[in-house]
DNA sequence: GCTTGACCTTGACGCTGGGTCAACCCTCCA
DNA sequence: TGGAGGGTTGACCCAGCGTCAAGGTCAAGC
């Protein structure tokens, strides 16, 4: 006969767990000797190890007790379940440590990878890092609101940029963080932005539906509002010479200018 | 900006996760609108991703705490230790399934493997099943107690059933669960013993040092006394014709037999 | 026969990482 | 204007034990 101790040590866990199966019901309550010593036989590290060896595979107690008291079909169909878990755990710990890895060699995790290749492009471009890190928050804020749209939105970036009067622009406006509020070089900016749109028209790019929501396109454009001082101004320059959003371009005419107020 | 549900669905985690996570100061709180709604920032995003991604490594909250809080350095060192705990982790897991996979093959995993290999020779000799099984539960309870030398001890029966006199004795053991107290075949049993112990004596196995510490002598002895009705007949058998033991034999001198009562 | 130290007993509280109400307020849309 | 669907705080609940606390028992040595 086992004292508690030697059946637990035996079976790998504390006289304390082993208590705890007892008040349970998990495991029944042995005979005591004389002086009220819990006495075990074979039975009981039997199924002390099976219990452990099903909750070592993360089940919770209550579902040994009922596999334990199950018909062996039950049984068998119970540990497919539980080793099908045990693998998704295993992949997921893998992918874990992968992410891990990438979180320790300072990879910003909040973004997909279409994001983060783009802002590397920039990057490679010469822009200003400061300037990038306002990029990557205004992404995250946008991937954190519309996560499903994110890589089609950033697609069409990665085509702009293939343009030469884009990558003009950027490193204009990556150097603005620097300049006064009111440094005349934003009419220069406003004028590249300006070729850009007329190109946009002619290419009949405007107008047409580009798959990108209303609210979404409201969103994108009072992300850059926010994004910088000078942004508002400049969306100021152009409203005057006739243009009018950000994301989404329209042309306004002449005569429907100022709209804010409502046409009497 | 972002309310909390936006934040946490993005984040991959519940409302009640970030609010638990405030609580904590584990994600400093937020401004709040005029309505009292907490703001988020791309700051928190990156903040709560990075805290998830720790945390999804089985990292403690207050053990994230402090890796956030540290510099480069200690929060390099840190993440090599959770990687390595991950990768511990992932061995156990695959360890637990092999395990599983053995007791749903019906294996009993209370027993070591030299255990098992000696009671399927048992088996093999055609000793019957319920027989067996009585042995398999004296060796868990001797295994439970003395974990460290039940392989030598195997070895040694191992050795001992290479005698086909060995052999013959397990096979008249096994049907002597079925006889009545007094079944006068126990004395054939007894004869058998003898012819066995008397070649041990001439080999000079008898006396040598085994190697076993006298405790255990005496567990393996009163082991086999508990395990049949028959035992305690068979061991007085022996002693009436000078022996004495099972587990280590001894050759009593008629002169000193029934020391039970002291000499006077 | 007494002490010592290791073991046994029950019982109660603590811990992590949130889940789950409850009771209420705010915003938006028809 | 009202109802759905957000948000707010607060309080209690869960597993699976760990960790005291406050003793009773046993074997061994003196």
């Amino acid at each position: 006969m086992l004292t508690i101790s030697q059946l637990a040590a035996y079976a790998g866990v504390t006289v304390r767990a082993v208590r705890h199966y007892h008040r349970i019901g998990l495991l029944p309550e042995p005979e005591r000797d004389r002086s009220g010593y819990r006495t075990y036989d074979a039975g009981a590290v039997v199924r002390l190890i099976r219990i452990r060896t099903l909750a070592d595979a993360g089940v919770p107690l209550a579902r040994v007790q009922e596999l334990l008291a199950a018909g062996p079909e039950e049984f068998a169909d119970g540990v497919q379940e539980i080793d099908k878990a045990l693998r998704a755990e295993i992949r997921r710990l893998q992918d874990t440590r992968g992410r891990l890895a990438r979180l320790a060699a300072g990879e910003h995790l909040a973004l997909p990878q279409s994001v983060v290749d783009y802002l590397d492009r920039l990057r490679g471009l010469g822009v200003e890092e400061r300037y990038i890190e306002m990029e990557r928050d205004a992404w995250i804020m946008i991937a954190a609101q519309v996560p499903h749209s994110i890589d089609s939105v950033i697609a069409k970036k990665h085509e702009e940029l293939d343009d030469p009067d884009m990558v003009k622009l950027y490193s204009l406006l990556s150097g603005a963080l620097d300049w006064p509020a009111d440094d005349p070089r934003i009419v220069e900016v406003a004028d590249i932005m300006e070729r850009l749109m007329v190109r946009a028209v002619e290419a009949g790019e405007v107008g047409a539906d580009d798959g990108i929501d209303d609210q979404f396109v409201d969103l994108l454009d009072s992300t850059m509002v926010e994004s910088s001082p000078h942004a508002a101004r400049l969306l100021a320059i152009l409203e005057e010479r006739g243009w009018r959003g950000w994301t989404r371009i329209e042309r306004v005419p002449a005569d429907r200018l100022n709209t804010d107020l409502p046409p009497s």
